[in-house]
DNA sequence: TCGATCATCAACCAAATGGTTGAATATGCA
DNA sequence: TGCATATTCAACCATTTGGTTGATGATCGA
């Protein structure tokens, strides 16, 4: 009923949880280690994980006492292609246009 | 203090807000014609508009009476340009892209 | 089996959000 | 001048958000 783009753009919205994306970008990490830089409790950081979760941005997946995060970029496709409707904003990057036909005919085949 | 970040993505985050700036995309409007199509008061629009003013995303500027609401889509750039660094699905030219669509789609048509 | 570790749950709290209504402020027009 | 229109302000309200603490449930390792 709630339009994807709200989650996500909300989830985006706070540093901390802007901050989880940017370091699981380098590799999975488990909640622990998530939460470690951060000056706030481990339960603060797990609610950050089910808004991110939630919204698609991460998946998570428990191993025995575990729990890796493990970032999904594709759920920002959808916003990105909304913003994309107001303005193209960065030089055109030819590789980066091909990605894109490519993920796009192979995600959306008519 | 606070990242723009944070405040241009709060403000995507509402389903009112970005429809607020579809429409826009079309023309530059007067508050209340803005807020004709929703079911709420004028006064709620209002407020939607301050934010979406605050995050950078829409200038407003009063002539006589008239308030008139401006798209600003250059505000989406840092945000656009922070998505970018979780793939490369970012700068990417959607005009490009329908005109790859034609060409393509009129030179070799299945 | 026992203690330590990993993570969430539950209850609570302050502050922010998104809406309302009614009054106030400007401006345009007859 | 006086009324109508355009917009905001102020006060209020319910809900959501982002945090806390303490208890709880799994699971690992000795």
């Amino acid at each position: 009923m709630t339009d994807p783009l709200d989650t996500v753009f909300a989830a985006l919205a706070d540093p901390t949880r802007r901050a989880i994306l940017a370091m699981l970008l380098e590799d999975d990490m488990a909640v622990t280690d998530v939460a470690e830089p951060f000056e706030m409790s481990l339960a603060a950081i797990s609610k950050h994980l089910v808004i991110l979760t939630r919204a698609g941005l991460i998946a998570q997946e428990k191993r025995g006492r575990v729990k890796w995060c493990k970032l999904n970029p594709d759920a920002m496709r959808a916003a990105s292609v909304w913003m994309q409707g107001f303005g193209q904003f960065e030089p055109v990057n030819l590789d980066a246009f091909e990605r894109f036909l490519e993920t796009e005919l192979r995600d959306a085949p008519e």
